[in-house]
Formats: structure tokens, C-alpha cells, sequence
DNA sequence: CAGTTAATTTACCATGAAGTAAGTTATTCG
DNA sequence: CGAATAACTTACTTCATGGTAAATTAACTG
């Protein structure tokens, strides 16, 4: 019971326990109390450790982008020419995969989306170049001919994003559609592989050998 | 100033007011004031037309998704294959169209989406009918090979959701990836002619005749 | 035109939730 | 070991907001 006193762990629980609540409730239906519940703490010891709602929402924003950068980054080299184990058709999968091991960002983003955040998002500019990096890859990637390119790059992450994220931050419209939730492994998996005769039709160099682009079935 | 009074007229204004307000600030942030403000009302005069904020929710959500309706028949007839105007590869541009013709579901979609509405939302299974006959129609036209059937019709209209109405809902990515907001005339024409071209790329049936499936550039 | 009903206003209440203030116990460090 | 500082608790305060109650005024009806 008399847990010995540790403000490191006490303000790492506090501040994980906001990034759940946060996440799945949204600023303005997270409750103070909830998260401090959550962390094993009154609510008034938050504000030991942070000026109030917004400031511990700032830093929770702050830690799910740089998680999600990080992420971003070991991907992105998916796509670089060097890497043996590329396979820029896989891109859509990818993405999918990613969204998949960080469905709290997912949220996060639903969220702000749904609040319609105008412009000025604290972080916004670090993001939006972590963004334009990996436009920057496809582009590359394109060049290279390594990737189809009769598509436009902004416009083809922008599709990746959607294909990638729509059906895990709609689980309604997914459960509706398919009769399955997104966390479904069956789904998750069927989606996949979707995705990946996706990026197939997509985003494969058309051979100048034979005729047209392998498609087994048919 | 001494307006008439009008049972019919209020009770509209009121309902259009919550329409967009709801729309706008999801259901939590919402605001029964400004509601009311918005239709030139007293608070109060709601809880004569409605019993609470979730009752006049509810109505909102009736309305919104009968509008949806209406636009769904309209659309599905495209895939038809009767209507002599029909063309299967536009079917992401028509979503995308769609979707811009009613941004307020776009957005009431997106609150549901990150509110997490667990399965048991008033209408769902209304809803899920308007889906599967969308699906329905994907189906007819795969089998009669007006569109290509390598893809699962369900996943399929999942990917026409996640297309048309991603970029629309999650205005931040848009303006990062693409330095233009969803709502720039520009970035909507070139977002269509994108979904064209995807349709093109995925949807139009493999011709038995020449060689591979046209495509200009290169 | 009296009287009933329904639309609208004015005044008020209850509650939940963010935030403060001040006390209390543990830890650290000279 | 004894102050000082920092972690944590208990007790309140304040305010926004959904909601109720009762009074008032317009419209309708016989």
C-alpha cells in the first residue's frame, strides 16, 4: 500500500494513463479524474506535475508524433533503392501494418480531425515534414522507376493514408461493409491482402516484356 | 421584431441549428446555447420541442442519415446496368462527389467514427441495408462484367469510402500532404481526376483484345 | 369574445468537472 | 539528525451547462 514515493514513475503513469484517455475520449470528453484513476493517483496530483488539460494534452500529442516519426522513419526506408528488402508495391501494407501497431495515433488523428483543427496545430510543421519525407521517397522511388509513375506523389501518399487508416477509425462503416470489426485478425488479414493486389494494379512497373501485369486469376 | 408565432417554423429552425452544430462539435461539445442561439431561440424553448440533448440528437441523426439515403439510390442507379449513362470505373469520383455534396454527414461520420460508437446505434441496421445494396450493386456489375472481378465486392466499397471521403474528413493530412485544404477548389478537381484514374487502373475490365490495359504517358 | 391550448420567456436548480489552497508525509542533503 | 524540498492528500471553490418550473403571451375554437 505505502507505495514508496517515485515522481519519475508516478509522472510516466499519469501521462500514459492521458495518452489512453485522450485518445479514445477526445479533449473535451476526457475526464481529469479518469486519467488520474488510470494512473493509481488522486486527480489533484496531475496538477503537481502538469498546469492543467491542456498542458498535459500538449505533451501527449507531443509523444504519440514522436512515436509515430519514429515509426515513420524505420518505413520509409522501405521504399529506399539501397534496401534489398524493398518492395515499393507494398506500399499500401505497409502503411496498413503501421496503423495497425499504433491504433492509438489513429485515433489521435480521428479526433482531430473530427474537431476540424484549423491551422496552428502545435507540431504541425515537424509533421507536415515528416510527411513530405516520405512524398519524397515515392518520388525517388518513382524516378527509379521502381514505382509507377503516372501518378502524382502527394495525391498517391495521400490515397496510401486513406486506404490505410479508413477502415481501422471507421470501425462502424467496416463492421457495416464487411460484417466485421477491424479487430478482427480475419479482416485484418483479408484487408491485407487487398491492399497488397492494390498496390499490385497500382503501383507496379509495367513490364515492357510480355503483355500486361501478371494477375493470376481469370 | 414580435415574430409570429410558429410551431413548424421554430421546430425546424431548431433541428437545422443542432443539425450543423452537432455536425461540427461531435455530441459532448455541443451546445444546447448555442443551438439555440443559431435558430433565435431561447434554450429553453428546445425542451419544448425536445425532451434533452440526446433526443434532439437522435432526430438529427434520423435526418442526416435519411438525406444519405436518398443520395445513395440516386447514386447506385449508376452502377445499373440498364442506365445508359452508366460507367463502373467512375465509381470513386461519383463517392467522391458525394461526399461533397454533404459534408455534414462527412463530418457527423467522422464524430462516430472517434466517439467509437460500439455496435447499437439507433438506425445502424438501416444503415447497413443502404451499404450492402451498395455492395449489391458492385456485385451485379461484377458478374456482368461491366467491372472487374478480381476484387472483393466488400473491400471494394470499403476502399470507395476510405477514397472519396478520407481526405475530406481529415483535413490536417490533406494540408500536409498536399499543401492544399480539402476545401480548395483546386485540390477537389485533382483529387477526381486522381480517383478517375485509379478507377481506370482498378475497376475497368481487362479487354480480351490488344495487349495491356491502356494508359497514355510513357 | 371567453376560455383553452400551445408557444415563448424569465427565473432558477443541480451537477459534474476543472482547478486551488493548504495541510501532511516522505525523501534528500548538508 | 534536522531542516528544506518535493511528493502526495484532504478539503473546497468556481463555473459552465443541461435541465426544470412557473409565469406570460399569442393563437385557436366554440
Amino acid at each position: 500500500m505505502a507505495r514508496t514515493r517515485n515522481a519519475e514513475k508516478t509522472r510516466r503513469a499519469i501521462v500514459d494513463a492521458a495518452r489512453h484517455e485522450f485518445s479514445h475520449k477526445g479533449f473535451a470528453s476526457a475526464r481529469m479524474e479518469s486519467i488520474a484513476r488510470a494512473a493509481g493517483v488522486t486527480k489533484e496530483l496531475i496538477y503537481h506535475y502538469f498546469r492543467g488539460k491542456e498542458d498535459i494534452f500538449n505533451e501527449v500529442r507531443a509523444l504519440q508524433h514522436a512515436d509515430a516519426l519514429a515509426a515513420s522513419k524505420a518505413d520509409d526506408s522501405m521504399l529506399a533503392a539501397a534496401d534489398p528488402l524493398a518492395q515499393p508495391e507494398l506500399l499500401f501494407v505497409w502503411r496498413f501494418h503501421r496503423a495497425l501497431s499504433n491504433l492509438e495515433w489513429v485515433r489521435f488523428l480521428t479526433w482531430e480531425a473530427a474537431q476540424g483543427e484549423e491551422t496552428g496545430i502545435p507540431g504541425e510543421a515537424e509533421r507536415e515534414r515528416t510527411i513530405q519525407r516520405s512524398i519524397g521517397a515515392i518520388k525517388a522511388a518513382q524516378g527509379d522507376h521502381r514505382l509507377a509513375d503516372d501518378l502524382d506523389p502527394q495525391l498517391l501518399q495521400l490515397a496510401v493514408f486513406a486506404l490505410a487508416n479508413y477502415p481501422l477509425a471507421y470501425a462502424q462503416i467496416t463492421r457495416m461493409a464487411t460484417g466485421r470489426s477491424p479487430s478482427d485478425p480475419g479482416f485484418r488479414k483479408d484487408w491485407a491482402a487487398f491492399l497488397a493486389k492494390l498496390g499490385q494494379k497500382l503501383l507496379a512497373v509495367p513490364q515492357d516484356g510480355p503483355s500486361r501485369p501478371s494477375n493470376a486469376s481469370d
